[in-house]
DNA sequence: CTTGACTCCGTACTATAGTACGTAGTGCAG
DNA sequence: CTGCACTACGTACTATAGTACGGAGTCAAG
């Protein structure tokens, strides 16, 4: 087997050779002790299979600093099952935060839609006219009574 | 009607003084040639209804970036109100695709949650081998055979 | 007339996830 | 043995949306 240099590495991962470095100065990946006389990289295939590993968690919504913790937790002998469980059900409860406030978002763009008439000048926009009257409720009463003590 | 200065403006407005520098900054805001002989900034009303806007349609899911687009259509005679409507349903679609997106995350920690024993070791911890797992599944073929022209 | 609050400006820093660049040192092919 | 590709390293830069900071000037109350 060909020793894996960084670019092979990287090649056999699906990233750039960068992004190998960048993880390895996040401490994500270990870098492996260039054993050569040259100082280069030597990867074993683990570090492969651990930035596959990296993008896999990335893709399903942890960040690099959860994916860390991860792995943390992967190399901790006295880790439970259950931890990982529950980091992975916090991360669900965050992804449906999110989507509500996405499904929140579409409501507003479609009805904001719906209503516009879709031709005509922008000042019959009910689009515009809806953001700009959504800025307008909070401030009347904002600054109108001139307070003493302006904080 | 008090002078509105800085930080009554950003008050008003439900934003950081800092904010409304950042936007003057980014050309969100003009900035108000300060018209006292302090060099103070004194703003109209116009510009907390701007921002005002802003934090709106950034709530709708709009970058600065396209928030800056959609001021410049308000300011535009000749914008129509077919051009907003065609952001706000790009924005739609947008957003949808994020949903959806969102959707395939939550399938999968869903998965991994239900397949999981949650309890025990890491070593049978099914989220863990579902990471691991899909990390290799492009492993084999992608650099076994030696190829000629490595890059 | 001093003090505290407010303002100005530019710059630097936060977080996130990389990407790019320049310099210098290697490895291998022709 | 020349030259290109590759490597290492540190630093700087990208985008996004601000936040923080330091020094200087100003305003208003006491």
């Amino acid at each position: 087997m060909t020793e894996l240099t960084i670019s092979k590495a990287a090649k056999n991962a699906g990233v750039g050779v960068e992004t190998i470095r960048f993880y390895e100065r996040k401490g994500l990946i270990e870098q492996p002790l260039k054993p050569l006389d040259t100082g280069f990289r030597v990867y074993p295939e683990e570090t492969v299979q651990r930035v596959r590993f990296i993008r896999q968690a990335q893709e399903i919504g942890f960040s690099l600093r959860e994916i860390e913790e991860l792995l943390s937790l992967r190399a901790d002998p006295s880790a439970d099952c259950s931890d990982v469980r529950e980091r992975a059900a916090a991360k669900l409860e965050e992804v449906d935060r999110k989507m509500e406030q996405l499904g929140r978002i579409r409501s507003a763009l479609n009805e904001l839609i719906a209503a516009c008439p879709g031709r005509g000048a922008l000042r019959a926009c009910s689009i515009m006219d809806a953001l700009v009257a959504a800025t307008g409720e909070t401030s009347a009463h904002a600054n109108a009574g001139h307070m003493e003590n302006p904080k």
